[in-house]
DNA sequence: CAAATCTTTTTACAAATGTTAAATAATGCA
DNA sequence: TGCATTATTTAACATTTGTAAAAAGATTTG
């Protein structure tokens, strides 16, 4: 199976396991602006992006705010309900035509006793989420939105196909204000 | 061991998976102010905060910059280096008389092949820090600094016992922006 | 193709936050 | 206690970001 190629790279399970886990797996294609979780749902589904792209928001005060964006190989959850079972107020939404892996995480959990090298491997791959999640954490703490910006757009794929309304919500400016620093930086 | 008391809260762990956790345990008492763990070293402590308060910092140009509190039974690590094995410009420092439980970090990940409980446990303890960190993303990217403010600021004893200077980086600010949040808002 | 819709930029002005420096208040120590 | 140090607030002004509305550009669809 082609997505144990790349998990493989993080931490290598037993073929066991991978037994295992293959039930829990599916394949889901998206069209362009589909929901794939719904505001107000739980999250009970891991989800892994083979192609396109996908992005978690919610809405605070009628604004749409992006709070993450996920392409080829990223891991997107709302941790803050998969961890705690409690609903969240955030949604997904693919950005274009995505091909997703879906994961039931709640079957998942159930071979984590089962299968501790199931258990380590997706140990490590939410550590990681975790590392990355203070790393957004120090530039929105002390970088400017033109500091922000530009290191975003190291990412030039992303700039180049998503809405800049998403991209500054996930800034925390307006798009107004980013259209400012765009026409600024050139 | 007193510290059991407080972690079988989070998952219960066997007598033996405890007899194998205690030799990595110790604790420690730092003075106000005391640094914990220098700024360029690497994470190899897990720190559990008994009574007292720590933060972690680091500096941007020339500023000093709190990334994050902990009181008593917080945990308190500097993710980013645990997890990597890389050094991190940040450090932790005492805010006060404290008293702390320093779990080996090297040692305890050689536990978890051995006990898969322990694994759990810690992995538990981890994913929970992982959405207090989205939820502090959550309020810097969208909540205006009075609004962050009064939300912290519902922790009275944060607001009361720590430098004003600390609680305004951590909120993004400068001090005297804060300062002119506090007389607005009385 | 052309109208309709959606996205991005621009403008003008308002509000929030930053910077620097000084004033005041609180704290620690001889 | 009282001086020295540190912490906090205030003031004046600069810069950044927000808001609302309009203009310009791009995309979709009948």
């Amino acid at each position: 199976m082609e997505l144990f190629k790349h998990l493989d790279k993080t931490y290598k399970i037993s073929s066991e396991a991978k037994k295992a886990l293959e039930p829990l797996i599916g394949h889901i294609q998206y069209h362009k602006n589909n929901m794939v979780q719904e505001i107000g749902s739980r999250c009970k589904t891991i989800y892994i992006v083979k192609n396109g792209c996908a992005r978690i928001f919610y809405y605070k005060e009628g604004n749409d705010i992006t709070e993450h964006f996920a392409f080829e190989n990223d891991m997107i959850v709302r941790a803050e309900s998969l961890f705690t079972g409690q609903p969240t107020s955030k949604g997904i939404q693919t950005l274009e035509e995505t091909e997703m892996i879906a994961i039931n995480s709640s079957k998942l959990f159930k071979l984590y006793d089962e299968y501790h090298d199931i258990e380590r491997l997706f140990r490590i791959l939410f550590e990681r989420e975790y590392v990355n999640s203070i790393k957004r954490l120090e530039s929105l703490q002390f970088n400017s939105a033109k500091e922000r910006y530009l290191e975003l757009s190291k990412n030039k794929n992303l700039v180049q196909k998503i809405p800049l309304k998403h991209i500054a919500s996930y800034l925390g400016i307006t798009q107004v204000s980013l259209s400012r620093i765009r026409a600024e930086v050139q």
